[in-house]
RNA sequence: CGGGGUGUGGCGCAGUUGGCUAGCGCGCGUCGUUCGGGACGACGAGGUCGCCGGUUCAAGUCCGGCCACCCCGACCA
């Protein structure tokens, strides 16, 4: 893409009204619009973020045997008060509204109970289960306060992925396999170092569930974390039993703050009972289904990776969520330069290489400190002193060497670092 | 939902004890000079001062109500 037609620039102020990080630059970068108080709008190097990690989620969920499908944000009154949660007593986040003839609708804060009835139309017997299916959705949460820009905001785009199981024994083998190619996800997405699996609280249905934490102070959580297991307990469960049972030990815990990226968690067959969800087994007799449930919060993640490497000049992406490799510049108005450029952009988007162009008329401050402040792994220029070498500068946004390279290894480079 | 703070061109801000055509920086347009870390000059466009009401000869400025945004707390299956 050529900045030149990009919609959206960047900005040399950054936003009073936001102070988390994450919404500062992704405001001062263009990746996002704030709307109101905790709801923003995804432009287009936002969306291609949000984009790349759904994609990295997607590969892991379908090689779990998951399948995409999309669920409704209206969701019937009715549904949920088969499991006594329409009440705002009992559930404090919800966006009501009203049909025109008056019925009542709730904007879908969650989707395990719409998803659960649905699959009473679907599953009658043995022979139907297993059924795992997610969704990528935009929850809707009336939150009395949000803050952190896009960590936690009233409207926000979640992976959910549901697994329907008849046996205890089928659903825990899935749930630990999820569990791996979670930690997939976010090794995938730059976070693997940071990010821990993290013992929670269970609710009305387990002892526990399990969150993935990653380390920020930017997070909300406390989790007491044991780095050589690699497990923490998160603080809100956090007892001498607890320790004593998961073979922790408390002099080995260090308490740190962290951002919860992920959260799976088991209903047995307790939501399906309330939900009237039974099948059939082999020998005729009828149970509840069981129930587990995976969440992946995108548009959260997207922020706390801004969080985790953003430096004093701006964001910096990981390779893989990048929403472009390379940010190509092209510096004063020599025409052999410009065509020298336009054809480095040419053979890098032939190759596959996604590539923001900044053929715009600015001085060489400006381009680069906008390709620092948006964050793209690779800066490349373009200019007199590179062509009488007939080359290319080469520098990572993360560090200060460049080198001088050609077509050929410039697209090796980066080829090879995705 | 309790406590505190802030609303002035697209963005960031200033605006004395009420007083004249409401300023500044960035950004934007035209022209010229520049051109490897956010250049410079000239000219120019852009604002019902959050909204409603009140006090006053006169309100961005004072008073009341409302709304929005931010922070702290509570909340976060």
């Amino acid at each position: 893409m050529r900045l030149t037609e990009l919609f959206t620039k960047t900005s040399k102020n950054l936003p009073a009204d936001e102070t988390s990080k994450n919404a500062q630059l992704l405001i001062q970068a263009g990746y996002i619009y704030k709307e109101m108080a905790g709801v923003y709008a995804f432009l287009p190097l936002g969306l291609k973020v949000i984009e790349n990690i759904k994609q990295i989620i997607r590969e892991e969920m379908n090689s779990l045997g998951g399948q995409e499908f999309i669920m409704t944000t209206l969701q019937r009154k009715e549904l949920w008060e088969k499991t006594n949660r329409w009440d705002d007593r009992k559930v404090d986040v919800w966006f009501k509204s009203k049909l025109k003839n008056g019925t009542e609708v709730g904007l879908g804060w969650s989707h395990e109970e719409q998803i659960t009835e649905m699959m009473k139309n679907y599953i009658s017997s043995y022979r139907d289960l297993p059924a795992y299916v997610y969704q990528f959705q935009t929850k809707m949460r009336n939150e009395k306060r949000s803050k952190s820009g896009i960590m936690r905001g009233r409207e926000f785009v979640m992976k959910d992925m549901y697994s329907y199981t008849t046996s205890d024994t089928t659903h825990q083998k899935f749930y630990d396999q999820t569990i791996e190619a979670y930690k997939q996800v976010f090794e995938r997405v730059g976070l693997g170092k940071k990010t821990y699996l993290t013992f929670a609280s269970g609710g009305d249905f387990t002892q526990f569930s399990h969150e993935f934490q990653t380390l920020t102070e930017a997070g909300e959580d406390v989790i007491y974390l044991d780095k050589s297991k690699k497990l923490a307990v998160n603080k809100e469960v956090l007892t001498t039993e607890v320790l004593e049972q998961l073979g922790l030990k408390r002099s080995e815990l260090q308490e740190v703050k962290a951002a919860e990226v992920g959260n799976i968690f088991s209903f047995g067959g307790t939501k399906s009972e309330q939900l009237g969800l039974y099948f059939d087994d082999e020998a005729g007799h009828s149970r509840p289904v069981i129930l587990g449930s995976y969440g992946i919060g995108v548009s959260r993640l997207m922020g706390v990776i801004a969080e985790c490497f953003a430096d004093d000049k701006g964001l910096v992406w990981p390779q893989a969520v990048a929403p472009a490799q390379a940010y190509l510049i092209s510096l004063g108005d020599d025409s052999k330069v410009a065509k020298a450029a336009d054809e480095l952009y040419k053979s890098l988007t032939e190759a596959g290489i996604a590539v923001l162009y900044d053929d715009r008329d600015l001085r060489a401050g400006e381009k680069f400190a906008d390709a620092d402040l948006m964050g793209i792994p690779w800066r490349i220029v373009v200019s007199d002193k590179t062509l009488t070498q007939h080359k290319y500068e080469l520098k990572a946004r993360t560090n200060d060497q460049t080198q001088l390279l050609g077509t050929e290894d410039i697209q090796k480079v980066l080829g090879n670092s995705h």
